[in-house]
DNA sequence: CGGTTTGCTGGGATCGGTCACGGAAAAGCA
DNA sequence: TGCTTTTCCGTGACCGATCCCAGCAAACCG
């Protein structure tokens, strides 16, 4: 009835119920502000026509969008679209939608960001993962009072979840101490200029732990982010007299380059040489090899938890710091 | 100036402009229609002003969304981020936003679709990715004319867009016909009822293809979707007198469950068998397994241009396969 | 039985734009 | 100069809800 296959509206319905629409407005909201029975009766009429609230009429009215922007360079690290499940497992329960802004690349952060931004307008708020963030871009969102949290980056005005990078280097070192191991390597990524923090918190808290230890022998070299690259540095590492009988490298990736040169160099693992890799991809499950897990999609679920208290109005900044575990699989053992 | 920290409106641009708001819509959606001399002063005033259309507003009045959503089960299968990622290539040059829909599993596809949907109404269009869609899921959705494309699903209403599965068992057959294997094996995932005909059609495929050589010897079994259970059924597969010289599995995490059952045997890979899986996920790379690639990102961007098409008010029905290719790592050799 | 309280409902302004139309000014033409 | 065309811009009707506020009737009170 009455239904000329265009959506139903709520005056379609406030007229088929004989009410006006700020009552079928209310049923829908406030429901005990109006009398059961009136109730029922916009209910199944509401029902009958199919009708849905329009959510852009709603947005326009509210002077709110019911949704999130998220961020982040997804097609570039596939890491975020695993916090970006956490997001989603966190939100879930709300009525808020997820607006997905891929960023090519986190060192270019500012200007997607800027530019996407006034092209299709307007969120709640936003989750900026794996940006460092430009000062004035800072400026900007906060100046509009947006709600911004920050995943894997630094900053003085919003709210920030990060991993403890530090407490996962030390927890790396203390594990590898606690095998026996007494000298050992460490290999970082290059240039890797977005995250450059990171990595040296990481490798400050390895440093910090092995300190404790002076006879413990550390040896640092750096490779390109891939396989193959680490291959080679790993090579070099583990070509000498007093190689190290562990390594850890900043990546799971980087870690299996590492396998590789053992294997390579005739060198049993984890017999003759333990690699302990980060980040626990399903690269490190499929490959037995042990590793640091970072609660990638906690990360997610913690920041949009976050955000949403923000803009239901929470205004306290609050920084929280995620702990990483330690997975241990099969390339890692005491030293023979 | 004229700054109370409110963010600025087209009545607000048009006021300091000396013009109408609809000459500055004009400006802004059709500035041919208007004189040059105006366009500049109110362009400039605009971003004197740091006006920002707002979406909502802009939505309600076109009656449209500029918002598609992807519907699948992300979080349980991390293989649909990938064919996300591919949604967000191929919408990134348009001002289209995307809406995250995530479903537990495809079991249980009818319900939350339908539940989720009402809550926050509209979106443009929808790309719901592996799941066997209800017919009367189907039915609703096509009623009120929402322009929809499957991923990984049939229907003989929407466009539709798989992986051509039984083109890729033959490849995969034949590659390993083309080795020099007779006796194969393979290992497809029990119970796995929301892509059985998925499976069937990859088995079917693979055994077509083997058809043509009536020497060849095939072996199939099952196994739950997990590596330690493909282990378990690898080892009485390969525990024999006859035992295969090849073994494909259903996607790549059995088929690393088939390595670790050769090792356990003491049977060298790809010396004594040879192992191919399915997808090319993470896991493949970081083992080096030889594997079918899935083309999951096209698949996303591809589904995502049909559905842009379709919004776009092309009505014609389509349906697309997408190849597999097969990438040889060290898992497969000839038979010794 | 008049006056107050309480509970429900409706009126109408508002959110911030889009867009079809129409009218006035400017330009073209005889 | 008078009339027709163009070119530009403004008027005003939506889009589909939310939500404040006022009206009104029934219930309550003494």
């Amino acid at each position: 009835m009455t239904d000329p296959s265009k959506p139903a509206t709520i005056y379609d319905v406030a007229e088929h119920a004989g009410v006006s629409i700020s009552t079928v407005s209310n049923v829908l909201n406030k429901p005990d502000r109006v009398a059961a029975a009136t109730r029922t009766r916009v209910l199944q009429v509401a029902d009958e026509l199919g009708y849905l609230p329009k959510a852009t009429a709603i947005d326009l009215a509210r002077k709110q969008t019911g949704r999130i922007g998220v961020v982040a360079p997804f097609s570039t690290y596939p890491s975020y679209l695993r916090r970006l499940v956490g997001v989603m497992r966190a939100t879930r329960a709300q009525p808020v939608d997820i607006s997905l802004i891929d960023q090519e690349s986190a060192a270019t952060a500012s200007s997607p960001l800027l530019a996407s931004m006034p092209i299709r307008g307007v969120v709640d708020g936003l989750v900026v993962m794996g940006a460092p963030i430009e000062a004035s871009t800072e400026e900007r969102l906060a100046s509009r009072g947006l709600p911004v949290v920050l995943v894997d980056a630094d900053s003085d005005r919003f709210s920030v979840v990060n991993i403890d990078d530090h407490g996962a280097g030390r927890r790396a070192a203390r594990y590898l101490l606690d095998l026996g191991h007494r000298r050992i390597g460490y290999l970082s990524e290059a240039q890797a200029s977005d995250y450059e923090s990171q990595a040296r918190r990481r490798l400050g808290g390895f440093r910090d732990e092995l300190a404790a230890h002076p006879d413990v022998v550390l040896a640092t070299t750096q490779a390109e982010g891939t396989m193959a690259a680490a291959r080679e540095a790993a090579l070099a590492l583990l070509d000498g007299p007093d190689r190290p009988t562990a390594v850890m490298a900043h990546f799971d990736d980087l870690a299996l380059g590492v396998v590789h040169a053992a294997a390579e160099l005739g060198l049993d693992v984890p017999g003759d040489l333990s690699v302990l890799g980060f980040d626990d991809g399903p690269a490190a499950e499929a490959a037995g090899l042990s590793t640091v897990r970072q609660p990638f999609e906690e990360s997610g679920s913690v920041a949009a938890g976050l955000l949403l208290e923000a803009i239901g109005g929470a205004t306290q900044r609050r920084m929280t710091l995620l702990d990483c575990t330690l997975v241990e699989r099969r390339t890692t053992a005491p030293p023979r």
